[in-house]
DNA sequence: ATGGCATAATTGTTATGA
């Protein structure tokens, strides 16, 4: 079973790459972020003569996420059940797994409104794992963290001491995350680190490589020990009208 | 201290991202 993750960046602006990635790949599950649309203009037709169902929380112009699948996703969950008005989770039961889809607030500026609103939404996340899931069972929680775990994560540490994706507070709250019981399975499989998922447009940041890894796919511990390979598809930065972010792709056994 | 690039909403400029 191969699963993957990828902020796309609007799903309309990569649906070229995306069709093409999907051929490519041939996921059993995508998880989406960023997709930048309502629901109406969601390419489902597409998708769907791919062989693809897609479970999908859209939003106009920012954020929005879907799970696309090849059996159809059941028990699908939009967001947190509260006032949020940003799509950024999306829960779904496919099979005998519980997948997680999150795309986790950027927090802009250390101390601003909407740092306290993305440590907030972590500590939410946190949350809904201690109400809703269960981590005996197979469960996923996969997306864009916006959050850099340590400094393997980061090519060059120093340009983002204290930053929003790497100060103490993110870190803590995503590994609060993790402590539910979750397994990183990209870092158990390449514990060397020093491999990304995001580069910026600007300054040349990919051909510098010049990335960091705040994209995840992790997994409760009896579905990881199952996880054959973990990789980041970075050829898909790469060429014309990338997203700025690579798939994270993990296969289960 | 700022912009650099990309995207969406609009058609000149702003908000946001990471």
């Amino acid at each position: 079973m191969k699963l993957a993750c990828w902020n796309v960046n609007s799903i309309r602006a990569r649906h070229d790459r995306l069709m093409a990635w999907l051929e490519r790949t041939e996921p059993d599950v995508l998880c989406l972020q960023e997709l930048k649309v309502v629901d109406e203009s969601f390419p489902r037709e597409a998708l769907a003569e791919l062989g693809y169902h897609a479970a999908v929380f859209g939003q106009k112009t920012y954020n929005g996420v879907a799970v696309l699948s090849r059996t159809e996703a059941k028990q699908i969950v939009r967001g947190f059940g509260d006032d949020d008005p940003q799509s950024r989770f999306l829960a779904a039961r496919i099979g005998q797994l519980h997948v997680l889809c999150a795309y986790v607030p950027n927090g802009q500026e250390v101390g601003s409104d909407k740092w306290a609103y993305k440590l907030a939404w972590m500590s939410r996340l946190r949350a809904y794992l201690d109400e809703y899931c269960s981590a005996d069972d197979r469960l996923v929680l996969c997306g864009d963290f916006n959050v850099a775990r340590d400094e393997l994560d980061v090519a060059r540490p120093d340009d983002w001491a204290d930053s929003v994706l790497c100060h103490v507070d993110a870190r803590r709250a995503f590994e609060t995350i993790l402590d539910w019981g979750l397994v990183d399975v990209f870092r158990e499989h390449h514990p060397e680190g020093k491999l990304y998922s995001w580069w910026d447009y600007r300054m040349l940041g990919f051909p510098k490589n010049n990335g960091l890894r705040i994209d995840y796919v992790l997994a409760t511990k009896c579905l990881a020990e199952k996880c054959a390979a973990a990789e980041i598809d970075r050829d898909e930065r790469k060429g014309t009208k990338p997203s700025d972010h690579a798939p994270v792709v993990a296969e289960f056994k």
